[in-house]
DNA sequence: GTCTATAGATTGATAGAC
DNA sequence: GTCTATCAATCTATAGAC
């Protein structure tokens, strides 16, 4: 089957660039959120993307190449949003269900990202070669908490809440749709935020 | 180093059967769920086990072999509880804290099985050989769900929740202990419970 | 039950033709 | 920019000595 016509949101100028290389990219992040990164192989890759397997190496140096691009996009965009988000100096407990709006929309528009990153993350913070990755991670979580902790000061939060255990759970709760969410529902987001 | 001398709790009886090949399972399981089960060679378990690779094979017929086993041990154990808890009767609120408590323990308690599940469920999904697993699963979400829905006829949550999204929330909420719990905290399971 | 050596298969990555 | 062929490394699994 061609290729589905992923144009790009904003073409702009720019139509240029390696389109090509993006829409590799984007198969391979589908594949791997799929089977995992360890198990799928280039070969699956290149099927994906209907080309060769040796051909990718025309766009991408290493596979590992591939996948560190994916993480490193998906967290520039969500630091970029979140500081948005932080920067409009609203109150603890409104900025926080921007966050968690935000983390939501992030988690079901770019699923493949985000499960890859989910399931792949003890090889990622096992290897050197994602630091970046991490350290994007941890600062990301040192915002959460930062926002946590004010609003608990602010008595916005239940009493008693620990912030480390809150924020464990307001994560765990969002990225479990990854796995149990079926792309048919429809409220979805609103249900989410309604629980906090 | 010579291995920790991690002798089984209860060893009653029973010394014999196979205790070198449980604990090559167990620490299988350590290696697995530290580098996610398709990065981690034969060698490295090998290692860890203070054997050679190749002695591995005198215990089991394939790395796949011990996967299977240790996710089936702990889904066997977590449905067998699970059918305890909900064989006393008790009305669904109760029954529905008594299994987030029980949940939780098997998440702290059995950290590597949990985790190697949890990462590893594409492959596992993915692969024919693991069917049981997959199977074991399902029947754990249905008796979740069966049980928030007896809870939300009674009356017993807060009104407009939807069942499929309460549960896909309270099982992120209990993994994602695995990410960022650091096994230092005290109260934690009372803190859990206490949201519910 | 563990060792060493190695078979057999797969994989990431390279090279050169087109 | 893609193709085919292939290398080199790695890995699972086997075999036989001890």
């Amino acid at each position: 089957m061609p290729k589905p016509a992923k144009r790009p949101i904003r073409p702009r100028h720019r139509v240029e660039s390696s389109s090509r290389r993006d829409e590799i990219r984007a198969v391979a992040g589908r594949v791997f959120a799929e089977h995992g990164f360890a198990h799928t192989t280039m070969r699956q890759v290149g099927d994906a993307s209907g080309t060769g397997a040796g051909s990718l190496y025309h766009h991408f140096t290493s596979k590992d190449e591939i996948l560190l691009e994916l993480l490193e996009g998906l967290q520039r965009d969500i630091l970029r949003d979140l500081k948005v988000v932080i920067d409009q100096g609203r109150d603890p407990l409104r900025t926080l269900t921007a966050m968690i709006e935000l983390a939501i929309r992030y988690v079901l528009e770019r699923r493949d990202e985000s499960q890859i990153l989910l399931n792949d993350y003890p090889y990622i913070a096992g290897s050197p070669a994602f630091a970046p990755v991490v350290r994007a991670t941890d600062e990301s979580t040192r915002i959460w908490l930062g926002v946590l902790r004010d609003a608990a000061e602010a008595g916005q939060l239940r009493d008693g809440v620990e912030v480390n255990i809150a924020f464990s759970m307001l994560f765990g709760s969002i990225f479990s749709s990854l796995r149990f969410y079926n792309p048919r529902g429809r409220i979805k987001a609103e249900v989410y935020v309604e629980k906090m």
